[in-house]
DNA sequence: TTGTACGCGTTATCAA
DNA sequence: TTGATAACGCGTACAA
């Protein structure tokens, strides 16, 4: 190492860092030296020796779908400000590299760890380590509840409900719903949203109105729209888990030559980019993806940093608010 | 460790990679043993001794922008199966930022690097790291031509070239461009394919036809467009430098009442999904963003894997096509 | 087939 | 203010 050229390793490591007790000529030369040497520091070995990483791991299903993104841009912002360095890892929604990403993350000593679960995920021992071993856990979006830990959720039955009586609001009598996956408790809670606003209103509560789907993709929000449009009663609005369904039903609604809002109004549940795209316009609910990320990661950070604060679980709801846009203004009401 | 249980730190060390010279019942015993312990081994020190971490660093600017979360999976797919892990940097197209990530990068003894750069940088020092320490490095998309590594890109002037020929195809006489950033190489290539798209067919090549852009938003689209439907002599066909810009431009025309394609065409750049929902659907460069990332991580693991092919720079071209959508299919050729 | 001993590059501790 | 030394947890050459 650098010291050859002059003195001992310690006055070195110390220099590094600014150590107060090191003479100030001493430590600029040290940086100069380095910078000359072209000197990185091993982090591999500081991190070792002090048993610290500074890494926040994060597992997530897909980096690109646009909520999760935005979930992480969230947490590296506030990271970084914290000194704290996020790796991520993908689990492609499946529970095996889930699995093997929770491995590699407890290898790596991570300081923390913030996770969105995989669709297939249902059991959660792979997940027991980081709490048998210390380390800070926090979910958010898709979380587990059989584990107690650190949650930041959004209220989906709240926002479910509020999505439906919009559409109840702006006079629509037979709202179907485009449901997600029943495995995940985010959409169990959206579709009992959806029902509990249409049981207020004493509003029609039909199987068939519930059109189940595998992903909510695109493919299938086509399918539901073309049940939804072949029933002999026509659902006259729709609500579903996702912006990209709700896109697909738009689309598929106006190819038969029907007119959305005013044959069948739509809403939709994120908010992403393409909601303002499609025409007409997405009403969406807007979950706040980068202020949830922002959330998850000042938590783990307190975890990391206030361990002796033993707070079993500890849930945080962010804020989510109705966007209303054209999918949903029906002419009569355009008048306001 | 796990060893005061049974025998030598060596012989759980070996059991636990499956080393040959173990006895089966003893390596069976020991991946037992493990299991119940909730043992992880730490990599840090593995990766220490071994000088070797199995880590690949991205440096990109977003991971919010669909292209490069696209070939982050690419780059993903390609590591994760070839045993890699993939730790991903966020410069937000800042240098400064840059420069922090590739420190860190080295600090963190990546085995090799893939970056694609940020809008600001335009002094590479930083980069020079990698190269005087032998980590092999690896551009894509926003390369530098001004150092010699190797490199994934693709041909952005014939793309462009054949974006603005299609317009000219569909019998624009007057072309706009929407212009990115010509601090980028990508964009001045692009302004450059659609200057010789128009000499080569002889068409006007004015200065006003071009809209200098400072970063593609989709601000800036509208803008542009608004420009162009205020000239004397409107232009009947635009190529955009990116599907945000482009998709802009398209909104902007509808409102003021013009049609797209019938008075204006409009062509962007990258096939992001969105592309796909504005309506006209956009006729747009499919850049296969995966397959990039996917070059680039084979590249840059050959390299880790075979440092004594001394190759000095390579460059990768990625295909391209011109996906074409009703966004420039005028209704004479619609009849075909 | 297994054990011993050392070293990877850093930092914490203690002594000077 | 600085230096010597040990230790972090693992892999490996060598010895047994």
């Amino acid at each position: 190492m650098a010291e050859r050229l002059k003195v001992s390793p310690s006055t070195i490591s110390r220099a590094l860092q600014n150590h107060p007790s090191i003479g100030k000529k001493m430590t600029q030369e040290v940086h100069k030296l380095a910078e000359k040497l072209g000197y990185y520091p091993n982090s591999l070995a500081a991190n070792l020796r002090r048993n610290k990483t500074n890494l926040i791991g994060v597992i997530i299903p897909r980096i690109d779908r646009h909520f999760q993104s935005s979930a992480i841009s969230g947490i590296e912002e506030v990271a970084s400000k914290a000194g704290y360095y996020v790796v991520i890892f993908q689990s492609n929604n499946s529970y095996e590299r889930e699995k093997e990403n929770a491995r590699m993350l407890m290898s790596s000593q991570a300081d923390g760890v913030i996770a969105c679960l995989a669709m297939e995920t249902n059991n959660y021992d792979h997940l027991l380590a980081f709490k048998n071993n210390n380390v800070p856990l926090v979910f958010f979006d898709r979380v587990c509840y059989e584990l107690e830990t650190h949650k930041v959720v959004i209220d989906d039955f709240g926002a479910a409900m509020k999505a439906t009586e919009h559409l109840i609001s702006i006079g629509c009598k037979r709202i179907a719903h485009v449901a997600g996956n029943q495995q995940i408790a985010i959409f169990r809670d959206r579709l009992r949203g959806y029902q509990e606003a249409l049981r207020r209103n004493n509003l029609a509560q039909e199987d068939e109105l519930i059109y189940y789907t595998e992903d909510l993709s695109g493919k299938e929000g086509a399918l539901a729209a073309r049940r939804f449009l072949e029933m002999p009663s026509r659902p006259d609005g729709v609500f579903c888990s996702n912006d990209t369904s709700a896109i697909s039903v738009i689309q598929e609604v106006k190819r038969t030559g029907c007119k959305v809002p005013d044959d069948m109004a739509v809403v939709g549940f994120s908010n992403t980019p393409v909601s303002l795209i499609v025409e007409p316009a997405l009403t969406t609910i807007d979950d706040h993806a980068f202020e949830m990320g922002q959330a998850a990661a000042r938590m783990v950070i307190r975890q990391i940093e206030q361990p002796q604060e033993d707070i079993a679980s500890e849930t945080i709801i962010i804020r989510n608010d109705l966007v209303v846009r054209e999918s949903t203004l029906k002419q009569k009401l355009t008048a306001d």
